[in-house]
DNA sequence: TTGCTCCTCACGTCACGTGAGGTGGC
DNA sequence: TTGCTCCTCACGTCACGTGAGGTGGC
């Protein structure tokens, strides 16, 4: 779940990380005291934001200058994570639809461009055919259904 | 889309909606003001809450007592809302899913039942079987795929 | 008449952002 | 040293809820 690449990386200081997200350093530190955004520290406790950090911090500018609080801000945020998981798990079932659309006209493609003969007369279809003189070529195609993948 | 049943009727009163949903009716007044709730109208120009409209104050007032002002209410049930669509999609796409997966499974087993004929070689097992001494009851049996609803 | 409704205005409270002020390490 | 960082405290602004005050119709 908790991705870990480049985006993760703690690189901006805090007078960056604001330049970039277009708030007041001093912001940052009040939003880290309300556990809003949560940069690494490095050993001398210097704040370091990662590229991450900086996306929600721009989420977090665009909702409070919509007039939400920062209470609003956090649930939005969670709701939206919670959407993004809903769509990506819609799409699947989408694509597991189609591909089992797909089997099943094969299936029916198959099944249309045959003749179906109960297993158990198979042998003595055989029998029959083996008895015609036409019969050997068209003895060979009996056969049981192949199992699909 | 937008339902019209018994949660649409306009009931309550503005103390009685206020009650239900435990707030001062100022606060309703404000909340019409603003575009959160909009009660109908009697003819004499007194509000009328219908139960959707005191379920949605129930609702912005489970969320400012989470200390969420007005603005991040608005957006977080229009949120709610697009989850509960995506739920439903969801859902639906998961019993199509299973709809299939059992249409394509019974496909399966009617064809693992049976053995396949090419269709152009009926004509001649059939032949080959009314000259075989046991083929009465078994050349019945020599039929094309029925098609699957 | 009583108790509601309607409205507007005003104010107390609180969240938020940000500036000030003093500290310390690259 | 300079310019950043760290922290805490304080204050201006604004949103929100709600009370006051006056009106009018079941």
């Amino acid at each position: 779940m908790a991705r870990r690449d480049s985006t993760d990386q703690a690189i901006y200081i805090i007078s960056v990380a604001a330049e970039l997200a277009g708030v007041h350093p001093q912001t940052l530190r009040v939003y880290e005291r309300k556990g809003l955004v949560t940069p690494q520290r490095t050993e001398g406790n210097t704040r370091r934001y990662s590229e991450r950090d900086v996306e929600r911090l721009r989420k977090i500018q665009e909702l409070t200058t919509d007039g939400i609080n920062l209470a609003g801000v956090t649930r939005i945020i969670e709701l939206e994570r919670d959407i993004e998981r809903l769509q990506a798990r819609y799409a699947r079932a989408v694509r597991d639809l189609e591909t089992l659309e797909q089997q099943l006209e094969e299936a029916m493609d198959a099944r249309n461009r045959m003749a179906m003969v109960p297993l158990r007369d198979v042998r003595r279809i055989r029998r029959a055919m083996k008895s015609d003189e036409l019969s050997q070529p068209a003895a060979r195609r009996v056969f049981p259904a192949p199992p699909v993948s």
